[in-house]
DNA sequence: TGCACGATGAAC
DNA sequence: TTCATCGTGCAC
């Protein structure tokens, strides 16, 4: 089970999303180590991309994603979920990966499938925002046995808004994985 | 200073 | 399809 380095998020965000399959999301909250793994992911490019946050520019809210790669990018959305994103790229891209769903493995209490959830049920808010990923209580391993698996390519949901951006295939899941949301 | 609107999820 | 609920970004 090795910690993935900051030279593993510092690349292209489409292989990140890609390479994030299959890798155990960890979180140690009051002595309580909770672990998922990564079955969903959607890949948000930079300031070029109008799904992205970061395409408003640098402000308040996405200072973190234009900091260097390997820090946890956390935001409240609708008033009422968390959403978890892992910042990639040179620092200034402005991008990173939304985790969209994990497999529960260990301590997760509740259901896992959609970017809301995944966050209630592994005690993520906005106090990981900012937080380094290779920090010893949040960070993200590497699966000892991880058997192959065939990645699908979707495009991204509930990115209505984002002109021409809505129709590319930036979302990737594991097949046949029960834990993907929305299928 | 105010206001419209979400990278959601669950109920109806 | 509707609604809960609040931080953000932008208009005024």
């Amino acid at each position: 089970m090795d910690k993935l380095n900051r030279a593993f998020y510092e690349r292209d965000t489409i292989e990140v999303a890609n390479d994030l399959l299959g890798k155990h999301l960890v979180h140690l909250e009051n002595g309580i180590q909770r672990v998922g793994k990564i079955v969903e992911v959607e890949a948000y490019l930079g300031q070029h991309d109008l799904a992205c946050h970061s395409s408003k520019g640098l402000t308040k809210r996405t200072q973190v994603m234009f900091g260097p790669a390997g820090y946890a990018y956390v935001y409240l959305i609708y008033g009422i979920y968390h959403c978890v994103n892992v910042v990639t790229e040179k620092e200034g891209q402005g991008a990173a990966v939304l985790i969209r769903a994990v497999e529960p493995l260990l301590n997760i209490a509740i259901r896992t499938q959609g970017p809301g959830l995944l966050c209630k049920a592994m005690g993520i808010d906005k106090r990981l925002n900012g937080h380094d990923l290779l920090s010893d209580d949040f960070f993200i391993t590497t699966c000892p046995d991880q058997l192959p698996m065939t990645i699908i390519k979707k495009p991204r949901i509930g990115v209505h808004y984002a002109k021409h951006w809505e129709k590319r295939l930036l979302r990737f899941y594991i097949k046949n994985n029960p834990y993907v949301s929305r299928r």
